[in-house]
DNA sequence: TTAGATATGATAACAATTATCAATTTCAAT
DNA sequence: ATTGAAATTGATAATTGTTATCATATCTAA
């Protein structure tokens, strides 16, 4: 008969661990490889794209599509509960800083999307673009 | 002296005629190139991507990140005052579909977000994801 | 322990985009 | 109209992020 569960592999155990450890942290596969073979750790490209698909299918870990162009981000979730889960991000199309509101007010909106619009809004997985404070008071200059 | 304008080349204006002549859609670079080709026009793929980095430059095309991955789509807008510059979309994760969501309540919100939060959304760069009406209604069934 | 399902990792394949560069085209000045 | 410098083109190579392939290694229930 078909498992129902995936084997507990080295590689996807210290996935996990490397996410627990940064569970607010926002990383691409490329820069997720580089540090786990900072730690000393025997992983390769493919099982990085790999294992955060199957944990995303678990719903572990969030995949963004933050960049025009480049690389997609991936963050812990934790479960149904994740971090991420009710709230938009901002990104900055300046210095792609990647910010998280966490607002009522905007909250919201996915309600009225869906009641006027019949769009049922995944907040979690949509990023405004625009421009920071910052990089706004700076090009002021 | 160095000219300020670019030159005006066949292919150039073949692209902006082939725009003005769909105001409303999103097309991919590679569509693009196909349709152009149909038309018997003469015109390679580099050339497309460059003319639209120049014409996006020029504020009269504008660039969407509508997948995850996958290609990027391009919309006439025709200067400052484009067709999609100040309300948002909405693409649909399950169709695939973009809509246009030209709302009041909601374009409130890029000023909520800039007088509260201190950032300036451009809503033209910004899609949400989510499922639409039909899609969910389909998997109801 | 062992068998069969599953995971790994090196590498190839892939798709979208960008860089290269010789040949062509544009256009302002003659 | 001719010229010539600057800009553009297009075929192709290179790049980047990601997925597929497949032989080998690992896991786990029996």
């Amino acid at each position: 008969m078909p498992r129902k569960t995936g084997y507990q592999t080295k590689q996807k155990m210290q996935l996990l661990a490397f996410f627990e450890a940064h569970p607010d942290r926002h990383i691409t596969a490329a820069a997720l490889l580089l540090e786990l073979k900072r730690q000393g750790i025997s992983i390769g490209a493919a099982t990085i794209y790999r294992q955060l698909e199957k944990l995303e299918a678990e719903g572990l870990v969030r995949r963004y599509a933050l960049d025009d162009r480049g690389s997609a981000c991936w963050q812990y979730t934790g479960g149904q509960d994740g971090v991420c889960r009710h709230h938009f991000h901002l990104k900055c199309t300046e210095c792609g800083t990647l910010f998280h509101l966490d607002c009522g007010h905007l909250n919201e909106i996915a309600g009225h999307v869906a009641a006027e619009h019949g769009f049922r809004i995944d907040p979690a997985r949509t990023v405004f673009y625009g421009i920071c404070e910052q990089c706004r008071s700076k090009s002021k200059e």
